[in-house]
DNA sequence: ATTATCTATAGATCTATAGATAATGC
DNA sequence: ATTATCTATAGATCTATAGATAATGC
């Protein structure tokens, strides 16, 4: 459950509910992205702003708190993937438009990128996200005569790989040019993947949406079918 | 500083201090890849059968000791890749080599394999290990002719991105087929850097070095030089 | 004599909850 | 009346060290 959607809830006490929790899960994404899990309890509700006692009406143990917000960033980045390919037909530009955004969201919204970091290589094999979005996408790709990977689950390893290491070096050299860098490597993802070398150089040099301001604002602005 | 190596020390008491050092890096080893690394620091002297004191006699705080956790495993990885390569002439084998190797040495060693996959993406940016000798590898190549790519550390990100990839889903699927999984990965990475697909396919069907027992025991068989 | 280890524990810290307070819904 | 939050704290747990014991080196 997104933390977006429970605060769609109804009443007035339980959006003020929502609200507490949303605090907590921003709190501990904060502590994540700061490479800070093992704080006190005490002090994850001092950064939420709420009292020390309301972390135990919405979660049993930071573990279960951590797990939500790690959760809630996973949707954050399928939901924005949705959005971002909404109404295109070809799968492989799906693929690569997918692919090219991520890249650029370590910039635009590095807590949420260093949240989704902190998973390691669960990441790629992780139900949420990325993963099974570009995994969709290689498949029908290979269906519709795009790619020609023999074997789509380990072209997923391959690229989901190449995603995650990808952040790791954007974040540890902040002054790369992180455009370049994505739109190299989604190149070499898509002549791996089987498609001819002028396809690849065209569709990494397409026009990409302009995501604007705060990543929530976009989301709420056209939200789109999940997965 | 390696574990291995400060075993070696000259006097009995040097040896004696080397195996509670080397007691509690195993038990840390053992912990982190079981994925307890919040545990009471009692509990890592009892794992590793020393007195509670003798951890402050060698490390300042259980940070530390994961830390040094760490950097033994990643000394025993790279002790092993150069050994494993030693005598390669063609830098396109030592690279499949060594991405062939690592991927069997997650069933082999596989709380090795634990300790190195919880560093997650910053394995593929570490000074030791895989990646530094991939890169090389890669570099030299390219001089060489055999290899064709324009940007090395993108394709160091996509082939290091891969290895821990590959490393989950080996762990997530332990009857999987890990020899035939890292072949495919792979070979596709070899056609990604710009080897022919003969010369790839070829490349992965070489005969492979024999580890038989535990890695300490193979590594102390016959040392090669680190990079 | 020196160095490392071990046992035992003082003091600090933290978790989880009880009970009080505040806000909401009817 | 119900539900959520807040404050305060009892009891549990943990860290870091002091002092005792054991092993080594000369």
């Amino acid at each position: 459950m997104s933390e977006a959607m429970s605060k769609a809830a109804s009443t007035r006490g339980a959006r003020r509910r929502a609200q507490t929790r949303s605090a907590l899960v921003k709190a501990a994404q904060q502590l994540i992205a700061e490479n800070r899990t093992t704080v006190a309890i005490l002090e994850i509700t001092q950064l939420a702003d709420v009292g020390m006692g309301s972390f135990y009406n919405h979660f049993d143990s930071r573990e279960q708190l951590f797990e939500a917000a790690v959760d809630d960033a996973l949707e954050q980045q399928g939901a924005f993937l949705d959005q971002v390919t909404a109404g295109l037909d070809d799968p492989a530009e799906a693929f690569a438009r997918s692919f090219r955004m991520v890249g650029r969201l370590h910039r635009q919204v590095p807590e949420l990128s260093r949240v989704l970091l902190s998973q390691g290589a669960a990441l790629v094999t992780s139900d949420h996200g990325l993963a099974p979005r570009a995994l969709r996408d290689i498949r029908a790709a290979v269906g519709a005569g795009r790619f020609s990977t023999s074997d789509p689950d380990a072209a997923l390893l391959i690229a989901g790989g190449a995603a995650l290491a990808l952040a790791q070096h954007l974040h540890e050299h902040p002054d790369a040019d992180d455009a370049a860098l994505t739109d190299t490597v989604t190149e070499s993802l898509l002549l791996m993947l089987g498609l001819g070398a002028d396809d690849a150089r065209a569709i990494v040099a397409l026009d990409l949406p302009d995501v604007g301001g705060p990543l929530e604002e976009f989301l709420a602005a056209s939200p789109a079918e999940p997965v």
